[in-house]
DNA sequence: TCTTCATTTCAACTATACCAGAATTATCGA
DNA sequence: TCGATAATTCTGGTATAGTTGAAATGAAGA
């Protein structure tokens, strides 16, 4: 149940372009994917790169494990299945057009 | 149709807790309302609130009208509308659990 | 164990966000 | 037109976010 301090963070982590382009590519991806591949989506360096995948994970909306040499990080889409629901019903009260 | 530029930008003006409280405010209301209510609501000073309302004014997820000597604003739920279609579908495309 | 590879952390910098007091604009009633 | 009211913009701060090269880390293969 996402309250409105979780929300803030969540809503941080995806406003930045190239956080949410990861983020969009993750879901595409649909199973999880190293790094050094997300490097070839945006463009930045690889630091640069580091520093946004934090900001993700700590918001809780990527997550990561290892395997082998690659660190391989995923779309968390229960916490943005969470966020929806915050902004929907919390937020707008479900009254949304369409 | 929120394309992605647009979507960092709606993101941005609500991932801040003065800004979020605000909108959330604004659509309890149903209704327009004076930026000087929108003070009791939230504890800031009224020249941070406005910079604040400028910011949401600017990505579009409240309007504003001048009635009288007050400045009535108004949650505007189509915008909304667009970023909750814009994260479900294009983003998440439609598979967030629940 | 030494080297390479994938990625991160560190350090230093720049840019932008945020904050709030002072001054300003707009409106209304007397 | 004057004073009061509602809210904004201006201005100058401080804090935080973002960027990036260099160095460090962890894992695997020779």
């Amino acid at each position: 149940m996402i309250e409105s301090e979780q929300a803030v963070a969540i809503l941080g982590a995806l406003a930045h372009e190239t956080r949410l382009a990861v983020f969009r590519t993750l879901v595409r991806a649909g199973e999880p994917v190293p790094a050094g591949a997300l490097l070839h989506e945006v463009d930045v360096p690889a630091t640069t790169l580091s520093f946004h995948l934090k900001a993700l994970k700590e918001a809780g909306v990527v997550s990561c494990r290892r395997e082998g040499r690659s660190l391989l990080y995923a779309a968390d889409m229960s916490t943005m299945g969470g966020l929806l629901r915050f902004l929907t019903e919390d937020c707008c009260r479900g009254l949304t057009k369409k």
